[in-house]
Formats: C-alpha cells, sequence, structure tokens
DNA sequence: AAAGAATTTACACACGTTTTACACCCCGCA
DNA sequence: TGCGGGGTGTAAAACGTGTGTAAATTCTTT
C-alpha cells in the first residue's frame, strides 16, 4: 500500500478519472467514496499519497484531513469546488500539502502528485515497463491502458485485445477469422461480422488516431503503415 | 532442423495458428499431426523444441514424449484440454519443460517458447519480414504489399494473389486456366478471359515496374526474366 | 433486477469482380 | 505479301459481394 495513491471522492466519476491518468504513469491506485471508509484504509497501511475530496459523505474531508495528521504526515492533495474553501486550506494550515478546485484538470492533478513525490523524496513507483507506441498511439499491454495524444481512451476488453494484436503485428494484415482465433480464441464458434463491429468502435473511440485501422478489401484489417 | 520448432497436434487449424504466431517472431517452424510421424521427424533430426499435443491419433503425446526423451533432452511444451492431464504432467516427471491448456492463448505461447529458449540458452532466431523483390519490385506476401521503386501501389485481392503467383515462380509460364485453378479456386467456373483482365489492371497499376509480366502467345502469362 | 458488455441482425451503400463488346494483333497459309 | 481466324488488350456495364454502422438481442456481471 505504500506505493500506493488513494483516491477519496464521493464520485465515482471522478476517481475513474484521477484512477486513469496516474495509472497511465505508472502510478498504483486505490479508492474510497466516503470518509470512514477512507480513514479506515490510511490507518489501516498508509499510502504513498492521498487525494482527498473536501466533501464526502458521513466524515468530510476535513475531519479525515485531520484524523490522518494525527498520525501520519503522508502527502495530501486536496479537492474541493468551492473557492472560499481554498483560503482555509491554506490558512489554517490543516496540514495539506496542495489543492486543486474542481473541476481539475487531471493532467494538472498528475504534476502535482509528481511535484510532492518529489518534494517529498519518495520516488514514485517503477517506470512503467512495456509500451507500444505509434504516431500518437500509445499501448500500455500490462496495464491494459491506450492513450491518443497522451490523453487515455477506455476500451473494453475485446476492443483491447484486438487493437493489440494488430499493434503487436503492425502492418502485417489480419483475417476475421485469424483475429477470432487470436482475440476471441479459436474454439468460438460465432459471426466473422463480429469483428467489424468491434473494429468500428476503435475506430470511433480513437478517432484521431495517427497509424489508422485499414480495411484490406476482401481480406480483413491492418494497422497502417505510414 | 536444429533451428526450428516442432508443432505437432492433430487440428490443422491450432498448428497454423501457433505457426502463425511463431513465425512473426522469427521461429522457423514444421508440423506434424500424428504422434507417429512426429517421432520419426523428432529422431530423424531433432528441432529446437516441441510443442506437443497429449491427444493425437495412433501414438498419444505421452508415448511420443516418453521415446523422445529416451534419447534426447529437447525442450518439450505440452498442449492438453484436460485439467486432470495437468498434473500428470507436472507430478510424474514425464519431461515436459512446460505446458498449456487449451484452449491457449498463441501469446501465451510464444512467451513460454521464448522463456524456455533462454533458459536453455539458444537464442530464438532474427526475426525475419519476407520481402520478395526483382528489379524494382517488392512483394511483402504477409503484409500484402507491393512497391514499385519503393512507392506502395494498392492492389484488390485478386491483383495481389495474382502478381503473387506469378512472382513465386519467376519465369514460369502460366496458362489461363492454372491461374484460375491457383488463384481463383479449382472450382471455379467462370472466363478465362477475366485473367486478362486482372493482367491488364495489374499492368496499369504497376507501371514502370521492371520485371514486366510477359504474354507467352497462345500460352499464358508469366513475370519476366530480365 | 439492473447495468453493462458482447454479439447478432439488418440494411444501405461502396467496392471489387466478371462479363461483354469491340478494336487490334499475332501468325499460319495462300 | 496480303488475308483470315483465333488470341489478346482494354473500356465500360452489369452483377454480386464485402463493409460500416445503428439498433436489437443475448449474455454477463453485480
Amino acid at each position: 500500500m505504500s506505493d500506493t495513491i488513494l483516491i477519496v471522492d464521493d464520485e465515482q466519476h471522478i476517481i475513474d478519472l484521477a484512477k486513469m491518468y496516474l495509472e497511465v504513469e505508472g502510478f498504483k491506485t486505490a479508492s474510497a467514496t466516503d470518509g470512514k471508509t477512507a480513514l479506515q484504509m490510511i490507518l489501516d497501511d498508509t499510502p504513498q499519497l492521498i487525494v482527498l475530496d473536501l466533501m464526502l459523505p458521513g466524515m468530510d474531508g476535513w475531519e479525515v484531513c485531520r484524523r490522518v495528521r494525527a498520525e501520519s504526515d503522508v502527502p495530501i492533495i486536496m479537492l474541493t469546488a468551492r473557492s472560499d474553501d481554498i483560503d482555509r486550506i491554506v490558512g489554517l494550515e490543516l496540514g495539506a500539502d496542495d489543492y486543486l478546485t474542481k473541476p481539475f484538470n487531471p493532467r494538472e492533478l498528475v504534476a502535482r502528485v509528481k511535484a510532492i513525490l518529489r518534494r517529498t523524496e519518495r520516488k514514485p513507483t517503477a517506470p512503467t515497463d512495456t509500451v507500444l507506441t505509434f504516431g500518437n498511439l500509445s499501448i500500455y499491454p500490462e496495464r491494459r491502458i491506450v492513450t491518443v495524444d497522451g490523453k487515455p481512451v477506455s476500451l473494453r476488453v475485446k476492443e483491447f485485445d484486438l487493437l493489440l494484436t494488430l499493434a503487436e503485428n503492425k502492418g502485417v494484415v489480419f483475417t476475421r477469422e485469424k483475429l477470432l482465433d487470436v482475440v476471441w480464441g479459436y474454439d468460438f464458434a460465432g459471426e466473422t461480422r463480429t469483428v467489424d463491429v468491434h473494429i468500428a468502435h476503435l475506430r470511433h473511440k480513437l478517432k484521431g488516431m495517427r497509424p489508422t485501422i485499414e480495411t484490406v478489401w476482401g481480406v480483413g484489417y491492418r494497422l497502417d503503415v505510414e
């Protein structure tokens, strides 16, 4: 847990967003949607850093922050929507290391996290190992994350595997049958048109991607070579 | 043969799949669909590694494995569909180096193969990107791409297959019937003039190509020899 | 039961293939 | 050397098939 970033927010939406951006950078993450659970998790095994929303059901962020500070000096980044909270965060010396106003830019969050970890002289976790990069597209196979122009795109299982298969063999043409074999398993009995549908989803989600998924008429698909 | 991976499975489908993945990684492959043939091949000239299905017609995988072990310590990866076979593979010390349960992920197979070869300190052969080059013409069979003077030319399915057929047998004359058999399939019932039309398309698209497609009057076509 | 994902279906339309048609060319033969 | 018949080149029409995509349906997961 000590190499993990804990994200505490009552909106799952925001957690997902932060999670995604942080994981792309190689951070491990955990999350909680209420103050009580969060505090429990923190005291149980302190994380590397905490991203903490002020507005929480049950125990609010102020309270969590105060109780954590009684036990630990783990870095905390506060999130708040109300601009008049900012004065209190900064002025009251609650012990937060930094803050962000909602709505926040997730890249800004990443930058702050890195800055704080650098400052507190704890190194971020090991750099992400394998990456496949073509044009403005990056694929992190073991994290199962894809980015276009650095912006993460959330893909479903089949979509990801499909893209990965094409990317691992850039330029080579795959028939629908071959793709079914590889991505769906060679015992899959369904329609080859299933592949088309997932390709369509990929193209839609990865709009703007530079090496495009090219249709080879009458044959199949391939990841474009320049 | 000592740089080749032998795949033994009664399903051609599976052989093709494994073959494809291994060849993309630069491995040479060979295959057999029954135990007797496989054993013959192995004893005749031992391969670099063997991927061996347990379920085989004639002589099963257990028997093949045992007989091979009497002669050689060539690495063996076992394939099995039945989970209760796994205990036997591992427990009975049959001498298999690794195993995979069917249906297996072909990427997993590649990973295992690489791992074993690394362990046995034999390096995998360098990946080869197959290219056929004559004069200023290059053909990339698995990419289904053709270039003239390095500039890619987009061909349709029939055009590509036609050119590839001629290129793979440079200089030999193909009758229209032969070409129909090879490119269109032996059950094609149409006109032989269809070939002419596609040849015309090829000549038009590949204008400037150095070895030309030559008409052999009253016979058929061939790819020119300088 | 509800939500989410995967798969199938349906249909419009783009695209490739095959046929057709006609001009031209090769070659044997007077 | 000129003639004729079948062989070949090629444009364009006719045809059939492949593909993109939305929406419906089925399957999974919670």
